[in-house]
DNA sequence: TGCCTATATATCGGATTGATATATTATGAA
DNA sequence: TTCATAATATATCAATCCGATATATAGGCA
């Protein structure tokens, strides 16, 4: 599944122009998958050349002008053939984890400072899918708000209890460097 | 932080080729950050360039030639201003949760399995890494594979508790589609 | 007045993936 | 025995995708 099949998975709630596309990227699947403007609007002409999506133009006064587009019939169809396909395994990245991989080269004190500021995000993004949760209406909405919150609360734990692990070997690193 | 960088932190635990870096990234950096050939190879060849890492040839009679790759000091102190640098933020992409989305277009039977089968992979990966963990030598290790069962457990229990909202979901939708 | 945010489209360089090519040996199954 | 495939090793290519940047207008606010 590439930006271009989920490009089309967002049309099937309703017609939405490139902006709108890449506001629906941020606000709703912001946990799952990103998008940029560099791939969404490639991939709108590519889906319109292909005739799974058409596109009117609407000039507006005060904007620019917006191009709005519709799934087609046989979008449809090629997104329902997609999303039967099983999915690919995660792609996951993590500087952050990265970073802690050489904590024996770097001095306790950073190590720490690293682990408090990303407790910190996490806290802050448990209370705002907290937050979101109460305005979802379906219980898929509500699913994924809850997925969010439970994975980044189990991180919190986790470091929480187990930073003492990388800040010894912080420390040993040191002593070893000395 | 690059792939670039992240051959260079592989380096500073020992000189190798780029095959060895490659099973590097699977066998100890699995969880966190991948790398293919077609990254690693060229990072390798532009590392030498900027005379972050040297290399010295050896022809083997059994097997293809090697390049054996070794950090300079310059390197060291490149990968160290690098990782001290504040971490970008997790890139995370799922399929699985993307189809989740659309739980209201598909058949439950189908949703059931594919988070039979999640759940499956998961189990896999806790058992795996609880394997792993007792060859760990370092509390970084350790930690690691901590961290990885640990999300991985959570993940198990959240979808085994709240699985039927999209079971439910699906229901709907396919009630709403006849 | 100046600055930021929001609306809207578009493109470019650079990073990265996944597949493929090439070549040899070892291992295990049929 | 024979066939397949895994392991060792390097390298490249098309396709994909991100992040930055360009362009233009309007509204809010300090």
């Amino acid at each position: 599944m590439d930006i271009r099949t989920l490009c089309l998975g967002i049309l099937t709630m309703g017609d939405a122009t490139g902006y709108e596309i890449k506001k629906t990227f941020e606000e709703r699947l912001g946990l799952i998958f990103h998008a940029s403007y560099g791939s969404i609007y490639p991939s709108l002409t590519k889906l319109t050349d292909e005739g799974l999506v058409s596109c009117r133009e609407l000039s507006q006064e005060k904007r620019p002008d917006k191009k709005i587009y519709s799934i087609t019939s046989t979008g449809r169809y090629r997104f329902l053939e997609e999303i039967t396909k099983k999915p690919a395994p995660d792609r996951f990245r993590s500087e952050f984890l990265a970073t802690l991989m050489f904590s024996h080269l770097l001095p306790a004190a950073t190590i720490a400072q690293l682990i408090d500021e990303r407790i910190a995000d996490c806290r802050c993004k448990v209370a705002d899918l907290q937050a979101d949760c109460s305005d979802e209406r379906t219980d898929t909405g509500r699913f994924m708000c809850g997925y969010g919150r439970t994975l980044y609360q189990a991180e919190i734990d986790y470091l929480t209890e187990n930073r003492h692990l990388l800040e010894a070997d912080a420390l040993l690193g040191r002593r070893a460097a000395e």
